[in-house]
DNA sequence: TTGGCGCAAATTGGATGCAATTTGACTAGT
DNA sequence: ACTAGTCAAATTGCATCCAATTTGCGCCAA
């Protein structure tokens, strides 16, 4: 039957929980997590809890100090930086890959991405959350096209920025058209199986998002 | 006193034994992992075996699905260029930055290391065995010198090189002479900080690196 | 003989219990 | 008042226990 949903098992959903609590800064960047709490706080028992918190100790998002625990990772300006460096180290590659590996059902997805995305003219939360997701969801079907496993691991090491980051981006109206503008182009890029123009515009992309963000941190702090 | 080595907990050494035995071939690519047998065969309980099982997932070196499991990843030739792209990505970045930021302490352990690294003519299995050690150490040094948490997480998420394959390179004169030149050639440009020499001078190596490797896959197969 | 069904054994994921270490508050001494 | 020392409470890491799922063998029927 289809493509059967398997239960993701308690680890995975605390994974993926914590994750969105500690980048929406609801767990802010500092704070203790006792394995005791959090168990309590989602229901479960603390086993999950240790194993999801070794997982997201990967993703840098907490730092986990052996008999001392976990304290959810500072994430401040030389980070962003950090990570969007290592962001244009590997997406760029992954475009250029995907250029002649990806198939036709995932052109076609990337292409409805694009649709959805420009018919998002408004600035509600909605809107910002569906931006939000389908931007990821963009990148993430490029990185799955280039099979490269490493890659897809590297940047899984690397990913996960701050709500708060993400949201700048995408309230400014010219990093919108910036960047379905980057989408568009790769898209066609990808179809005609370019891969050097591809990396190109990953990269011209990616540098990008990083400098608006840069400036925006830069004026707030 | 020290660095006050912290006793290890159970989960780290079994993720470090663990995979050292898959790397050593110990453990067959494509054999399961049940957990019962391995705390057994290591006098723990299944609990850290699971957790260092989840962290060895992360490195790609044992795949795990949902109530079925780990089995020991299979690592093919696709998988050896696979990894050695993305290293020819961070590597080089990572030796750029350290140019910059790298002090005079860990430029004068790069050397030693060289200078460790020149003595060692022969090729008995100890000798193997400290050119390995030392050439991790040397490229460790460089990315911690970075100071860009995210290139060594990347970096952690990468590597994996199965021991056959290191001694396949380390037993080759050609490649023992290359990989010093470049060894000093890099720390040359790293103490005269510069920056763009030192990326070039990684590149060429973790691509001479690949090169050689990839021949003597296809050779074997 | 071969293919499918069913039950038992093995194995996983999660909960709980326990010893060892860390934390932090209180006391005592300067 | 401030620092050093001590001891209890909290917390971690690991072992063990239990329910749920998967695996594999045996049986039966075609």
């Amino acid at each position: 039957m289809s493509l059967a949903a398997v239960a993701p098992t308690a680890t995975l959903r605390l994974r993926d929980e914590l994750r969105a609590e500690i980048l929406d800064g609801v767990l802010a960047p500092g704070e203790r997590l006792s394995a005791a709490s959090l168990a309590d706080r989602y229901g479960t028992s603390r086993t999950p809890v240790r194993e999801a918190l070794v997982l997201l100790a990967r993703e840098a998002l907490v730092q986990l100090e052996p008999r001392r625990g976990a304290v959810v990772s500072v994430f401040d300006r030389a980070d962003l930086v950090d990570l969007y460096e290592v962001r244009s180290l590997i997406e760029p590659h992954a475009a250029g890959r995907a250029a002649t590996r990806i198939d036709q059902d995932d052109l076609m997805r990337l292409e409805r991405i694009c649709d959805r995305t420009e018919s998002l003219t408004g600035f509600t939360p909605d809107d910002l959350d569906s931006h939000i997701a389908a931007n990821e969801e963009f990148h993430q079907i490029v990185i799955d096209a280039a099979q490269s496993p490493r890659s897809a691991a590297a940047m899984s090491a690397v990913v996960g920025v701050p709500r708060a980051f993400r949201t700048a981006f995408w309230l400014s109206p010219e990093q919108r058209g910036q960047s379905l503008f980057c989408h568009r182009e790769l898209l066609r890029a990808l179809s005609a199986s370019k891969a050097g123009l591809a990396e190109s515009i990953m990269r011209m992309h990616i540098i990008g998002a990083r400098e608006f963000l840069s400036e925006v941190i830069d004026v707030r702090a």
